[in-house]
DNA sequence: AACGCGGTTTGACGCGCGTCAAAGAAGCAT
DNA sequence: ATGCTTCTTTGACGCGCGTCAAACCGCGTT
């Protein structure tokens, strides 16, 4: 599914995680959310006949269930019950959009890897020992709208102070609290 | 109507403009985005019966319709496309912000405060000799997360190479075209 | 075992932009 | 006019974080 194609299908994502991203004009890119099982993307689009705004990308081997489009439109005009559905799940992303927007604006990196980090964490597999997030330096950066060089050393840095446990392609999160934590003290 | 407040009625604007801004708990402010008459402040909420995510205020002298919240929930579930629309709505803002977000994320201040000038200016009073933005320094840093010392300074160099007319709590643009370029030529 | 590739770490350096500080203007009230 | 307040401009300075550069490490391949 890729950025200014045209919808023709809704999916429901049943397992695997993916992720929805966007390039700039300039070539740099970010992403935009992570969306695991129980979620729908592209649904925005879908329903209002508009491109993607954005680019879907797998993270895991995944398994959708689909529909065509003009069948799901049917099914919402006669059961308007949908549409709020559809109203709630859109206003839920739009929230969090709004809340990624003031923390770029306003947080440092730490503060907002360390969020994110934490985000990610509450819907992924809480792991034995801790919890692990399972992405890349490069991901992370992305995702905080910074560089893997400035993620990359926060991590080491919290690998030292044994907050996170650190792996390729992964960040195992030791102490929660001491995380939260670690974006203000940072002043 | 205020952030956390519970809405019990729906609004339209018909006259003025309104300014949708949200407070972090460290006390900086950032503007979500301006709506002008046409628009709806505050309906995702309404729909969900959510407390308000963020709080607005009146720009100018306004005046708005309103209906009570139940009602309008009534309308909706008798006429599915209502429904529909309320969604095109709400995607139109997701996918400003998703634009917004972007930007903050990747373009250096220049470009955002350019930007946000010609967004503004596009459903602004198209003036006499020049589009008019009626923003003080102060709205337009906290509508492109900066500081109003790096907007000063922007616009006065844009005045300076006669770009733009500079007053007090207001921007002329006088030249769209090149204050397009000027992010981008500032390498 | 040797190789190579993608991912990670760490250092050095510099610049954009926020912070601090202080002095103008423009508008309003008396 | 004379203040007073609010908004704006401009300078000096410093730091966070991005950029550049180079080594290092897992892990799959042959």
């Amino acid at each position: 599914m890729y950025e200014e194609d045209r919808p023709d299908q809704f999916l429901l994502l049943t397992e695997g995680r993916v992720r929805v991203w966007r390039t700039s004009t300039g070539g740099t890119a970010m992403t935009v959310h992570m969306l695991g099982p129980g979620t729908m993307p592209g649904c925005v689009a879908a329903l209002r006949q508009m491109p993607y705004p954005a680019t879907v990308t797998a993270l895991t081997d995944i398994r959708a269930l689909s529909w065509p489009a003009d069948k799901m439109r049917q099914l919402i005009a006669a059961h308007p019950e949908l549409a709020s559905n559809f109203l709630q799940m859109i206003a839920e992303r739009n929230e969090e959009m709004l809340q990624r927007l003031h923390e770029v604006s306003t947080l440092p990196v730490a503060q907002r890897v360390a969020r994110a980090l934490l985000r990610l964490a509450a819907d992924g597999a809480p792991g034995e020992g801790g919890v692990q997030v399972a992405l890349s330096r490069q991901d992370l950066a992305e995702l905080t709208a910074t560089t893997l060089h400035s993620v990359s050393r926060l991590v080491s840095r919290w690998e030292r102070a044994g907050i996170v446990a650190a792996g390729r392609k992964r960040v195992r999160i030791l102490d929660a609290e001491r995380l939260e934590t670690e974006g203000e003290t940072a002043e």
